[in-house]
DNA sequence: ATAAATTTTTAGATAAGTCTAAATTAAAAA
DNA sequence: TTTTTAATTTAGACTTATCTAAAAATTTAT
């Protein structure tokens, strides 16, 4: 039995290998976990011992098999919570994070079963994020980031990278939603800015908006 | 902010003092936490410290309006939470108590409210406790213990006292559950066991388990 | 290749919640 | 009322997860 610092730690670490493709280092890890470095070392000598990781002083860590099929669980539950938030509670996608973060930790397989199996075994979660199934396993749906599009190219958008309830504000105040058909009509060189097209009404977004947001072809 | 563990403080002096209708003493305390009593004395130092119980030394303690809001918040998640497993992820009645121990600390005002909505406002849980409302209110059924009917006195079985599994589970197999017309048939005063009838059929059951079932008369 | 800068680890401290064992207080019995 | 028993509290220790400050290793720059 992990406790929730043991699977906070697990997940974000699942979460950067995803994001990098490479070991975990301890500082960034400390940023995103919102610690101090040597606590994250403390962590890392406890997660290796427990067998859920690879850890090399100095080089960083990694997870094993186990490790792994920790965080899909973890991941799993967020996602499944987040979505029963938004469709029977009546929550809109930047209020449900904080919960599922506490939600995420709530220990029976049954009861994270019984939840897919009550929501008809979604796919993905309401920031289009995938939800692994029970054995861990998960469609990945070919995305493509909107940075990548050129002017004239469209496609619809079904996935959101930055899951901060600041930005997903941000993205509904300009109709940016999840289903949004969106198409490139401006590029600007100079700050990687664009103008986009969503229901007729054409605006401006800047870089970082651009990098979060994915499409379907 | 509280702990789960001062929560799971506060639920518990809560619960002896609905039942005992005095001051609770540290090691009925210790032996409902499963803990020591020199750890409860700390804990209970430390909630009086945050003004939510009063604590006299060697006289045990009582809970202020502050902390019988608190154990009635945490009762009144306890109880959606568990009305939520049975109604709509299809647990039974036994085992919705250690998974509700858990989910009755996730901290959402608008999670709970929401949960209770969807949930249609329910009076009751799945053991007949009440469910008190989000200002705290709850409405006393009455009821009345199996223990204090006489021969050929009927009633709806309507809330059981222990949430134990094990005691649940036994009921279950007996056909005891909550709705049905119980009937008593006959006392044995020697061990105060009783004869009880349930659609048409008969059987005994010890002092032990009658003084757990509430009737509606 | 060496020095400087950065990253990471170690050492020692702290707070929460628990424990054991000893001391104290209150309650019950003689 | 004094003694015995039981309940409660105190003192000191342990674990988990954290922190700061200092030391060590690695990386980058000269």
């Amino acid at each position: 039995m992990l406790t929730n610092s043991e699977e906070n730690y697990i997940k974000e670490i699942y979460s950067l290998e995803q994001k990098h493709q490479t070991d975990v280092n301890t500082n960034l890890l400390a940023e995103k976990i919102e610690t101090k470095a040597s606590s994250v070392t403390d962590m890392l000598k406890k997660l290796a011992k427990k067998d859920l990781l690879i850890y090399q002083k100095y080089k960083g860590a990694k997870l094993n098999t186990k490790g792994e099929k920790v965080a899909l669980a973890v991941v799993r539950k967020h996602r499944l919570w987040e979505t029963f938030l938004v469709e029977k509670l009546n929550f809109s996608w930047d209020e449900v994070h904080e919960i599922a973060e506490q939600l995420e930790h709530i220990q029976s397989e049954k009861l994270t079963n019984e939840l897919d199996a009550f929501l008809n075994f979604p796919k993905v979660d309401p920031h289009g994020d995938p939800i692994p199934d029970v054995n861990g396993n998960f469609a990945t749906i070919k995305t493509v980031c909107l940075s990548k599009l050129n002017i004239d190219d469209e496609g619809v958008f079904v996935e959101v990278k930055d899951d901060s309830d600041k930005f997903l504000k941000y993205l509904t105040k300009n109709n940016i939603t999840i289903g949004a058909k969106i198409k490139v009509v401006d590029k600007e060189d100079f700050d990687n800015s664009i103008k986009i097209e969503i229901d007729k009404k054409q605006f401006n977004i800047s870089e970082n908006v651009i990098k979060n947001l994915y499409l379907k072809i």
